[in-house]
DNA sequence: TATTGGTATTGATATTAATCATTAATAAAA
DNA sequence: TTTTATTAATGATTAATATCAATACCAATA
């Protein structure tokens, strides 16, 4: 789909490492980086594996799993254009995350003893990097009471606006621009494929979406804020963008 | 309860500050850290206020929480020494997690633009932190799949060995070192005071453990991994140790 | 010691969501 | 186009958990 391209001429705006690193050092990265071309369903990098360095992300969308020994998948967050994902680990250790492309995806492979010279030499880019860990800590950590709290009609409403606000809406047909199954959605929220199918049938009679197979439109987006209203503190207070940093 | 300590002669040996800057920074950061005692229910900082800066843990214990327009609290994860907890924000972005003391606390507070002067000038400290970030953020990641996908029963028995394995045991009384009240343990867990007491009692009936009131002593730990097996994938790839990485 | 307020326990009931089973719709392949 | 496989939708049933209500326990204090 995309041809490789070098750092340089590399058209992403949001890279981390073009942002914030020297001119010398963007030259050392682009040699050292791996740029490969996933396709949809194709792992960046499986569960388990071996601890390895960093996946930025130039276009595309990708899962980021953890699947228990009941084979049960739990998609833990969802990454696309600008975001980073990958082994952070160090020596040795295993990493019990993997990351699964959802449609076909870009992305610039770079090795941890790369990344840490370059942290050493570009104190930005190590700010950078820390502020993001922060950032995706913190909407983590106000995801976790969502799923500890909610119930799955309030689970599936918040799911609907984050999937907007992550990765916007069809420019054409004012979709979510994102194709999830039903058993995705529920993999994200710890339910049944069947629940999630209840809440939208339910949402859709209520005006509130309409759906057609995945794709679904959001008819009343304050109604949905209305049913997720006794969890929605945060979302007032930061309002999600779709780039890096709100994703 | 301690006596407010330079951070020269401060006994803490896993301040991220004193590991990982020149004793010139050392200097200047202790000139504008602010150390203070927190007693048992004080807030070292309260949901929704201004973005100030970092608390690095000196001794006790803390919860953060995130609490939801119902009032339900959440206990978004547990700290105690060598952990740093608080805004991580910029500008005058609020922050929608606030920070109790569980027991006589001590923290000193570095504001945000101390900080980055300091992030500037010491890569290794930013790299420290950002690892700590990143760690924190896989914990919670792996915790989030936990209280998606786990039942109640399942819950409570993680949650022993977590406490188990941020806090270690009383050494004499062999005991989680740490007391949470049902309300508490349920606010980890999404769950309710009564759903808890239920499960420790089971347990207690099966041997698993011995509760005294807030204590708790564990009596079979096999056992309470056995319950979580089909989740326990993470446990074995990454044994749990009572320090600031993998707590 | 008696009193009070908070917390924990226990049982009964109601609610919610998972599971199971079936059918319908859609997409892929022959 | 027909066949096949996959996913989605729907209903019936079961299981899990929250809620409500009552009691017991414990700690602080008058």
């Amino acid at each position: 789909m995309h041809e490789i391209n070098s750092c340089q001429e590399c058209t992403t705006t949001d890279c981390f490492v073009r942002l914030h690193s020297s001119s010398d050092w963007i030259t050392i990265i682009d040699r050292n980086k791996n740029q490969e071309v996933y396709e949809r369903g194709q792992f960046l990098f499986r569960e388990g594996s071996r601890v390895f360095g960093l996946y930025f992300i130039q276009a595309g969308k990708v899962k980021v799993i953890s699947t228990g020994l009941n084979g049960k998948e739990h998609i833990v967050r969802l990454a696309s254009k600008g975001h980073v994902v990958g082994h952070r680990g160090i020596g040795s250790e295993t990493y019990p995350i993997g990351a699964v492309a959802l449609e076909d995806t870009v992305a610039c492979f770079v090795d941890n003893d790369s990344m840490f010279e370059a942290y050493m030499d570009n104190p930005r880019l190590t700010y950078a990097m820390m502020m993001f860990y922060a950032h995706e800590l913190r909407k983590t950590e106000i995801r976790q009471r969502l799923l500890a709290q909610m119930n799955m009609r309030e689970k599936v409403a918040e799911i609907l606006l984050h999937l907007k606000d992550t990765f916007g809406l069809d420019t054409q047909k004012n979709t979510l621009n994102v194709l999830l199954s039903r058993q995705e959605l529920a993999d994200m929220l710890g339910s049944t494929p069947e629940q999630v199918t209840r809440m939208l049938t339910d949402f859709e009679e209520k005006m509130l979406i309409r759906k057609d197979g995945k794709q679904i439109l959001l008819l009343n987006e304050e109604g949905l804020h209305e049913i997720i209203a006794a969890h929605d503190l945060n979302r007032k207070i930061y309002p999600r963008k779709a780039n890096h940093l709100d994703a």
